[in-house]
DNA sequence: GTCTATAAAGAGATAGAC
DNA sequence: GTCTATCTCTTTATAGAC
């Protein structure tokens, strides 16, 4: 019963999943040997620095999704500025299961990951309120009420997650996305 | 050197300091032991249920903080309706520490502490939830924009203090707190 | 009511076979 | 490249002295 092997981007996967859900802490690498079917000695091989490590490469593969789904479709001049809003807003709908499911930047914020976690994180956040700014601004805004904007949108994504998860209901998740138009872009 | 007793106040108060940074799975007994000053088996005589119990007890002192300086003021009709929002806004400023201090609410909503916990952390965000909608009621708005309202206020509080967490900068809690008298009382 | 001491289970991590 | 086996440290939890 040799190489059951799992491609880097399952395994990420899988592992995006407990990690967003338990936090950094909460997930151990049995956890993360069950769920992904690899040993503990095989997730070693593939990272030498353990737990640590893999959170990092989640984190930064969330940060490629982010790049592609939401960074550059809000640049692509293609379609209006609103388009573009209501766009990624469905795309972020998905992406955190209509409400269902926390987002990994707000977990593994919570200290115990190291600082190249903390780091990481920090410049995820940085960009994607600059993502928010840009459309802001083409969405009509001064640069100050732009900057007001986009920091009002990424406070109603990530606190709308955290009333999901303790109210334990997503209703108020769909409620914060279909807020996004309105709040960055002028009508 | 015999009984170095902490109070209940204390010891709950030291133990929130460190669930609230740490997260339920972050803390361990022997991290309580050396905040409190107390061995473990002392923590279990006081709290048999561990450290599913403490964190508990820490839900609940903080839920009875929230009864007495955030949902009994917003009720009391002493002052204007403004002004107890104000009231109310200043006094979470100073018990999230100025946006460097993170919700016990949002991290203990992270698995790993247990159906009580959750249920208790559920009760509370209802209570607050429920608080916020009454003042807004009292201050001028219809009971569905009412609704509406108390729900943007409380994803403004928790969505910025994860932002500050992940930017480890504060300043966008300060703003968040201002915005409070707006989202609740109509001009 | 707090302590020391220790049990039992689980954690992260590595060696070496295949 | 994945496995089994094991090592060490930390965890939760309890027994019993004072």
């Amino acid at each position: 019963m040799a190489s059951r092997t799992i491609s880097d981007e399952d395994l990420l996967d899988k592992a995006l999943g407990l990690f967003r859900t338990s936090g950094f802490e909460g997930v151990s690498l049995s956890d993360l040997s069950k769920a992904t079917g690899l040993e503990k000695a095989s997730l070693y091989y593939r990272y030498p620095g353990g737990k640590e490590e893999i959170a990092l490469a989640v984190l930064q593969s969330v940060i490629s999704w982010f790049e592609e789904n939401v960074f550059l479709p809000l640049r692509t001049e293609d379609i209006s500025v609103r388009e573009r809003v209501t766009f990624v807003a469905a795309r972020l709908y998905g992406f955190y299961g209509e409400g269902t499911k926390p987002c990994v930047f707000d977990v593994l914020s919570v200290p115990g990951g190291g600082a190249a976690i903390a780091e990481t994180l920090k410049a995820a956040m940085q960009a994607w309120l600059q993502a928010f700014t840009g459309i802001a601004l083409e969405g009509g805004f001064a640069p100050d009420e732009a900057e007001r904007r986009a920091e009002e949108a990424l406070i109603t994504v990530e606190g709308a997650l955290v009333l999901c998860r303790a109210l334990q209901d997503p209703a108020a998740f769909r409620r914060a996305v279909d807020r996004l138009p309105e709040l960055l872009v002028k009508k």
